[in-house]
RNA sequence: GGCCCUAUCGUCUAGAGGACUAGGACGUUGGGUUCUCAACCCAAAAACCGGGGUUCGAAUCCCCGUAGGGCCA
């Protein structure tokens, strides 16, 4: 058997694309389950709509899904050469020709052809120039484009994930393989870059379906044996359209922004069209990889769901170690000036994972969530605070609780709840009713983590202060 | 307009002619647990696009519709 190559080839005309990235993950994944090539190819011929930023964006969302490639990434610009040669080559074989057509010309013979009920196809106007015409028309300066001479019949060819498909040759035009700029046309480059790199599978979406019939053609032409095909399903928005930017994120750089882990993403795109035997929802890289089956890739379009993407990225925020959430998380707090650069207590911030890492469905929470921890003062608000002051003589109360901790030796999570219970119970009150202002009074949030658990991280001394602060605040208020 | 692809709960899917009373997961709803939220546990609602065939038997095979999508221009 030969050796399995596969590969990606974005245009470099946006940022990364969840569909670009779905692609090249189940490019990926197929080279990695069968000891393969995983090739980047970057299609750049599109000067004007081409741009280093985005380039750069696409390698930097590659790497940080961590579908690393094993070569490249070649360009599409620098091989310019090669396109030239092979065009020359079917110029030669007979099977391909130069066209003087100018795009208004063609554009007014669409028309007529539309208007007659014809199929608008090329009408082969200069398939038998003779040399006087040919020199008539380079000296009116016109250049030319190349056309491939479309062969009679039909073409099959088997695609691993729906069988056989049909084409009518009859049905498809001599379209251009080279425009008039010398720039290859999207179809003719693919092929000869597919076959000078040595692609044994072609894995892209399914919307190129339709150019496949034109790609065989060159093989053909070109007596090269094409290689294996395989269409995936499109990723749709929930409108059933084509996934686009008006249905919201679709670049992965924004995902990574947003606090998603690209393990959560890859474990995402990997099931939007193929479901392991498992049945499990939540598998690591490696499972994926070990798993993989390209026949086994639906053959419907999937819609991005980001509602379980969100589910999927809590699972996995959960099975990290604590020391790896916190280091993904840090950044996060630093960009929300919540910790200074170098004031940081590692142990401390430790703690505050242990009691944050179950709640966060993305890295991005923890300064919703956790920003207490890291504030000097809070700024309590009247709406929140309302909230929680069921009773009248509350301030009273909070005060007592707060010289029992006051003399309280061991500030453990299991001490303060013994105390707060003795209090409440002495004062012959719910638990509730000291425990939901107190929350409120350390975190400014009527959620969170165990009140105990939280004290006994945030320490005596914060929590103290804030109680005579929240005291003071609600005699000056309420 | 032409050609091509597709069709199972809201979503992702399982399903290879009898094991289907159509299974799972996310989401939703109800309940339990609880200091709040999340988590967790239990439960519920929820689908084979329609019509014809083939067959003893069809979600599954064939045909025709319909719908959605894609490509070309």
């Amino acid at each position: 058997m030969k050796d399995i190559r596969v590969r990606i080839a974005p245009s470099p005309t946006g940022y990364l694309h969840v569909g670009t990235a779905h692609t090249a993950l189940f490019n990926w994944l197929f080279a990695k389950h069968n000891k393969g090539t995983f090739i980047l190819r970057i299609e750049d011929t599109d000067i004007e709509r081409s741009s280093k930023e985005y380039e750069e964006n696409i390698l930097e969302g590659l790497n940080w899904l961590g579908l690393n490639w094993d070569e490249g990434p070649y360009y599409q610009t620098q091989r310019l050469e090669l396109y030239k040669k092979y065009s020359q080559k079917l110029i030669d074989l007979g099977l391909a020709y130069y066209c003087y057509c100018t795009p208004e010309e063609l554009e007014e013979r669409r028309k007529i052809a539309l208007q007659e009920k014809r199929a608008p196809k090329y009408d082969r106007k200069c398939l038998n120039l003779t040399s006087e015409e040919r020199a008539k028309y380079e000296r009116e300066g016109r250049k030319p484009a190349i056309r491939l001479l479309v062969p009679k019949g039909k073409t099959v060819f088997k695609d691993i994930i729906r069988g056989d498909i049909e084409f009518n040759n009859e049905d498809i035009g001599d379209f251009v393989i080279m425009k008039s700029d010398g720039i290859p046309t999207y179809n003719f480059a693919v092929v000869i870059d597919d076959y000078t790199m040595g692609i044994s599978h072609v894995i892209r979406g399914e919307d190129h379906i339709s150019n496949t019939p034109k790609q065989i053609f060159i093989y053909n032409a070109l007596s090269w044996t094409p290689p294996e095909f395989a269409h995936l399903p499109l990723l749709l928005g929930p409108d059933r359209s084509k996934l686009s930017k008006r249905h919201g994120v679709t670049s992965v750089s924004e995902y990574k922004k947003m606090g998603y882990l690209p393990d959560a993403l890859v474990n995402y795109l990997a099931l939007l069209g193929w479901t392991p035997q498992e049945g499990k929802e939540v598998y690591t890289r490696e499972e994926l990889i070990e798993l993989f089956d390209l026949r086994k890739v639906t053959k419907n379009p999937g819609i991005f769901d980001i509602t379980k993407l969100e589910w999927i990225n809590t699972q996995h925020i959960r099975s990290l170690s604590r020391e790896k959430l916190a280091d993904l998380t840090l950044p996060y707090l630093k960009e929300a000036k919540l910790i200074k650069e170098d004031s940081l207590n590692w142990e401390y911030y430790l703690k505050v994972i242990s009691l944050l890492q179950e709640r966060l469905k993305l890295l991005s929470q923890i300064k919703d969530y956790g920003d207490y921890f890291f504030l000097e003062e809070l700024d309590y608000e009247k709406e929140t605070v309302k909230k929680v002051i069921k009773h009248p003589e509350i301030s009273k109360f909070l005060r007592m609780l707060k010289e029992e901790w006051e003399d309280l030796k061991d500030f453990s999570a299991h001490e303060l709840e013994k105390s707060l219970k003795e209090l409440s119970e002495k004062l012959n009150i719910s638990t509730g009713t000291l425990i939901h202002p107190v929350r409120v009074a350390l975190t400014n949030k009527t959620i969170g983590p165990s009140l105990y658990e939280l004290i006994e991280v945030l320490g005596k001394e914060k929590t103290l202060k804030r109680i005579e602060n929240f005291i003071k605040y609600l005699d000056a208020n309420f």
